[in-house]
DNA sequence: AAATAACCGAGTATTTTAGTCGGATAAATT
DNA sequence: AATTTATCCGACTAAAATACTCGGTTATTT
C-alpha cells in the first residue's frame, strides 16, 4: 500500500463509474470531463484496472467501461494496489535482504503496518462509498448542474473530484 | 497522511534514536552510517522533526539528537506528518472548493479515510515498536556485528533499515 | 585553537507523476 | 463500404517530489 494522489485518481474514477454506470458502459471521455482527468492518463490507469479485473471494456460507439463485478465487491485497497503496481519495486521487498544480506528492522515493521492498513481499506467497498450521505448530496447537486448546464450526456456530472497534489491522507 | 518512503526514512531514523539514544545524544553521522541515509538528507528531515518538537538537539562534540520526550509518547503518525509538511499543499485542501467552487466528492471521502488511518498510526508509539520481538532480534544481531566489525561507536548498529523506493505499505 | 556536530541554503540528479501525441484496432451507425 | 466512436497501445515530455551534494556558519567541547 502506497498512498498517493495516483490512487485517489483511480478511486475517483471508479466511484464515477459506480455512480453513473448503471445503465451501460461509461466512456473515459465522459469521466475525463466530469473529473477533469486527462483522457490519456485515464487510459493508462484503466489499462491497469482492467488487467487486475476490476473493470471490463466495451469497444466501439456507445462503449466504454463498466465495473467487472457489483460495486459491493470492489474495494478501495484493490483499486489503489492495481494502479500502483510498480515496474521495479526495488529494495528489500520480497527476499528481505535489505542491505548486508540480512533482513532489516523497518522491513518487517512496514509490512506489518502495510497489512493492517490494507485490511482497513479492503473493508471499504465502492458500494459503501456510494451510500454515503455526502456523496449522495454532491451527486444530486451535480446532476442538477448537468441538467441546467451543458454536458450533453445522461450520466451524472460528478465533476471535480480531484485536485490536491498530494493525497494528504 | 501521505504514505511514502520519506516517512519511512523518518520513522527508521527515529527508531534508531529510540534504540540507541538511551545513554545520551546520537549524532546524525552515526544514524547515517547505520541506516545508510545521506547525512544531509537526515539533516533536512531532522530540521522538520525538531520544528515539530519530536527531537531536541545538542550541539558540539558529543552532541547530536535525542527524543524530545519518552518513546512511548512519540507516535508514527506524528513522525510521518512532520516530514511531510509540504510547502504548498495546493488543491481543495482547507476550503473545500475543489473545482467549480463547490466541495467535491472525494475530498470529504479522503478526509475520512485519512482521519482513520491517522488514528491508527497515532496508536503506534516508538516505544511499542522497540518492544517488538523482530526488532529486538535484529537489534541484537546488529549489536554483535558492530562488536565484531568496524563501526567505532558504542551505539547499536541497526543498519540498513531502508531501501525500498516506495513504502509499499 | 582545534575538532565536532548541529544548522542552513542553494543547487542537482533521479524518480515518479501526470499528461501529450500519434496512431492502431474493434464495433456500431449510416 | 465508409464513417464514427471509443478502446487500446507505446513512446515521449513537463512538472513535481525525492534523495542527495556541496559549501559554508555557528555553538560547544576538549
Amino acid at each position: 500500500m502506497k498512498l498517493t494522489t495516483r490512487g485517489r485518481y483511480a478511486v475517483t474514477a471508479m466511484l464515477d463509474l459506480a455512480l453513473n454506470g448503471e445503465h451501460g458502459p461509461i466512456s473515459l471521455a465522459a469521466i475525463s470531463q466530469r473529473q477533469s482527468i486527462s483522457l490519456s492518463y485515464l487510459e493508462q490507469l484503466f489499462a491497469k484496472l482492467r488487467k487486475n479485473d476490476l473493470v471490463a471494456s466495451v469497444r466501439g460507439p456507445g462503449g466504454g467501461y463498466r465495473l467487472s463485478r457489483c460495486r459491493e465487491q470492489i474495494n478501495v485497497a484493490d483499486i489503489i494496489a492495481a494502479v500502483n503496481e510498480s515496474t521495479d519495486s526495488t529494495g528489500c521487498k520480497g527476499k528481505g535482504d535489505c542491505q548486508n544480506g540480512e533482513p532489516c528492522l523497518t522491513h518487517q515493521l512496514w509490512d506489518d503496518l502495510s497489512q493492517q492498513i490494507h485490511t482497513f481499506l479492503s473493508g471499504i467497498s465502492l458500494g459503501s462509498l456510494t451510500e454515503r450521505r455526502e456523496v449522495k448530496t454532491v451527486c444530486e447537486r451535480q446532476t442538477q448542474q448537468s441538467d441546467e448546464g451543458g454536458v450533453n450526456d445522461e450520466s451524472i456530472n460528478v465533476e471535480s473530484l480531484i485536485n490536491a497534489k498530494a493525497i494528504d491522507l
